[in-house]
RNA sequence: AGGGCUAUCGCCAAGCGGUAAGGCACAGGACUUUGACUCCUGCAUUCGUUGGUUCGAAUCCAACUAGCCCUG
């Protein structure tokens, strides 16, 4: 009988890593509860309640549940690395015409990289989190994140980017149960989040308008240009790149007689090309930043798999083949719609995660 | 200067004497641990202006105004 092992449980103030903590102490961990304060509002209020996953109030929640769970508790500042792998990267991306993922830059940095390595630091064997998603090691001995139990709550598209060694010592004990049941946990232990909404949108842009948060953070607002057809006809002006994604619709001002999308983005002309919904799908995408997990890549071998192209992606038929050292092909069986660079593609083998990159 | 045509919501556009379709855009909401997509709801007491004919007009008539086209 050594000692109980160590786990430090990332706490949003949220149900669901809440509930984590309480289930990691009936199996027996010694459970430790922190907060990552990774942003903060210039000024308190813009983040009230909705605060997604690190606002102010998660700490308050968070301290409220270790205390009745009667686990240590403690707050951890990563703000600087938040600052500069999330916010940074984000405007960065926006700003060179592509659609960044934040959520899974701040997966792999802060709440991985980061929160793991501070968790070490202190004695810690695992992290976890409450993330739907379970993490297992398979025969061949990698390690690999499962899609939950659950149908309509999967979040595995969001960690495909976690290394061996990060899934070595990572717990999701969410990911064994429904959604349902984990609030039913929470509503019977009295947790005072048990019936707090679920978070959404980006957490360091409260009132959803990206475009002004990245102009007022970097104090330039990019410049309008031209808004093109496929044969680079001028259809009106845009208001600057970091405004429009691929597939996008609404916003664009543009009365055409019917629906029209954004179906390209051009950062070298400044243009942003318009065309009919139809054009906005394509069979193929090449992706880079490749991650392998499930699998040890794919040995020049082309690989039948399933692949999401975005976190709300049912997920496609597909064909994988490695054309570089970083670089792997995604040929799909049916055109998928708005492909869009910058976003992940995160390929499955059944219910396990086999890898992903990000869509050049 | 003559002749013709057209004027209906931000854009396009039904309507043809019986009391303002629709699409796009836009706004709000739902969905969503990214951006999007999608879905729901809302959106002209008023038809270029002014008169007239009618029980009744956006629809007929007249004048005016504006735009377009053709001919000097």
């Amino acid at each position: 009988m050594g000692r109980k092992e160590k786990v430090v449980v990332g706490m949003s103030g949220g149900v669901d890593s809440s509930v984590a903590a309480w289930l990691l102490l009936e199996q027996g961990y010694d459970v430790v509860g922190v907060t990552m304060q990774i942003w903060q509002a210039e000024d308190g209020d813009t983040q009230a309640e909705n605060g997604g996953c690190c606002g102010l109030s998660a700490v308050e929640d968070a301290r409220r549940v270790a205390a009745m769970l009667g686990i240590p508790y403690y707050v951890m500042n990563f703000r600087e690395e938040f600052k500069r792998q999330v916010i940074d990267y984000f405007i960065g991306e926006y700003v060179r015409g592509r659609t960044p993922n934040p959520c899974i830059a701040c997966n792999r940095y802060v709440k991985w990289e980061s929160l793991l390595k501070r968790s070490m630091d202190i004695g810690a064997d695992y992290i976890a989190t409450g993330h739907y998603a379970r993490v297992e090691q398979l025969e061949n001995g990698r390690y690999a994140v499962r899609r939950s139990v659950t149908a309509e709550k999967d979040q595995t598209y969001a960690l495909y980017s976690l290394t061996q060694e990060q899934l070595k010592h990572t717990l999701m004990p969410v990911g064994l149960y429904e959604k349902g049941e984990i609030r039913a946990i929470a509503r019977r232990l009295g947790l005072p989040v048990a019936g707090k909404r679920d978070s959404q949108e980006i957490c360091f842009v409260p009132d959803k308008d990206y475009a002004g948060f990245i102009s007022r953070s970097t104090g330039v607002c990019p410049p309008g240009g031209n808004f093109v057809d496929r044969e680079g006809r001028v259809l009106g002006r845009h208001k600057g790149l970091i405004h429009y994604t691929v597939g996008q619709r609404k916003g664009l001002g543009l009365a055409m007689g019917h629906p029209v999308f954004v179906t390209e983005l051009r950062p070298e002309t400044n243009e942003v090309v318009i065309g009919e919904e139809s054009e906005a799908f394509s069979t193929e995408l090449l992706c880079d930043h490749i991650n392998w997990m499930a699998a040890d890549g794919l040995r020049g071998e082309t690989v039948r798999a399933a692949a999401k192209i975005r976190y709300a992606h049912a997920g496609a038929a597909c064909e994988l083949e490695q054309t570089g050292s970083d670089r792997v092909r995604v040929r799909f069986d049916t055109p998928q719609r708005a492909i869009t660079p910058g976003q992940a593609v995160v390929f499955y083998d059944g219910e396990y995660v086999l890898g992903g990159g990000t869509i050049l």
